[in-house]
DNA sequence: TTGACCCTAGACCGACCGGTCTATAGACTT
DNA sequence: AAGTCTATAGACCGGTCGGTCTAGGGTCAA
């Protein structure tokens, strides 16, 4: 279901199609996920916002710089990016833009999904002495920056956008970070 | 098709319902775009690019100040996104995340579209003194804010993301034409 | 061994999808 | 006025969609 998700949203995916690629037939996801489509499109998720977060935290516990842990991040996507032919970007994007305000729950787990990274950076950025509002703003530029680099690689078929806009934001936190902690 | 496009997206949209909308027939269609569905997208695609470029440009023209010319830009896309109650974004992107690899000449025409975005702020920054390199990747990142901005903002149903992040970026412009052109 | 219950399997459903095709209305030529 | 050609109208098509429903297999307790 993620990888579905991700290369061809969740109109693009058919339910048969994907109970195909399971070997499992309907009776099984219905009596699992008795919201059907939606129901498992959300538990995906889900799924997909906790692992970006955790593996958010994990970096972030690991490096003492932020911006090290933002660089394996962004090198992370990127690797994901290449690996599968420029089709896998960000979940969470592609189900965002498909929503219609008729699919409140979807769009709610995914607007958690977004508020959730935003507040994961931003904890880190305050932890290194950055102001708080200035923090969130910048936690904010990482989200954007990184979901509209991953769409420009994909659709271009070439890392250098999100390269490009990787290299200009962590300087930018660089840079912040050095003017706000001159240890 | 456009409204539909950056609100529901590609296979959000029934070709019926649009036909319906518009009060036309499906032969009239038919007999203007043989290629159907994908072909009145790609005109609704350059459509939109043209639109985007040339406001872009003539935002840049009038103003001497590509940061000014900026801030104009994105306060537009709030008025939209905010007049439709969240709901139409940026339509390249939502397009741009729900094509596969099978759609070639879609993905093809959105990458182009980019593209030509890009190119037109990287020039705007190069004539305000920037060298091309550095240009070239601050434009990729304005792009990608944008879009990544947007697509926050719109599960949020709030300006906030957006506006957080066009913030930081203008900043962030805004200095690097101070240094480089200390006039 | 029997009955109860849970899970699985996949045939089946109406709705709707994008796309085709024929009939015809209207304008333009001669 | 007759013929021709283009643009319109919408009935119709097979395919596929998400979702429902029933029949059956497996595993318990008694």
């Amino acid at each position: 279901m993620l990888h579905a998700l991700r290369t061809k949203g969740f109109h693009g995916v058919g339910l048969n199609e994907l109970l195909g690629e399971a070997q499992a037939p309907k009776g099984v996801l219905y009596h699992h996920f008795p919201g059907g489509k939606t129901e498992l499109a959300l538990a995906a998720i889900d799924h997909v916002v906790e692992h970006m977060t955790h593996g958010l935290e994990h970096l972030l516990s690991r490096h003492r710089d932020p911006v090290q842990a933002l660089t394996l991040w962004v090198t992370e996507a990127q690797k994901v990016l290449l690996a599968s032919g420029y089709e896998a970007g960000c979940p969470l994007a592609t189900i965002a833009l498909e929503s219609t305000a008729q699919d409140q729950p979807i769009r709610q787990a995914v607007a958690k999904g977004f508020e959730a990274i935003r507040s994961t950076l931003k904890n880190a950025l305050v932890a290194n002495g950055l102001e708080r509002e200035h923090a969130g703003s910048l936690a904010a530029l990482i989200v954007s920056a990184y979901e509209g680099g991953l769409i420009q690689a994909r659709v271009a078929g070439s890392q250098k956008p999100l390269q490009d806009t990787s290299h200009m934001v962590l300087d930018l936190v660089r840079s912040s970070l050095a003017k706000n902690r001159p240890s």
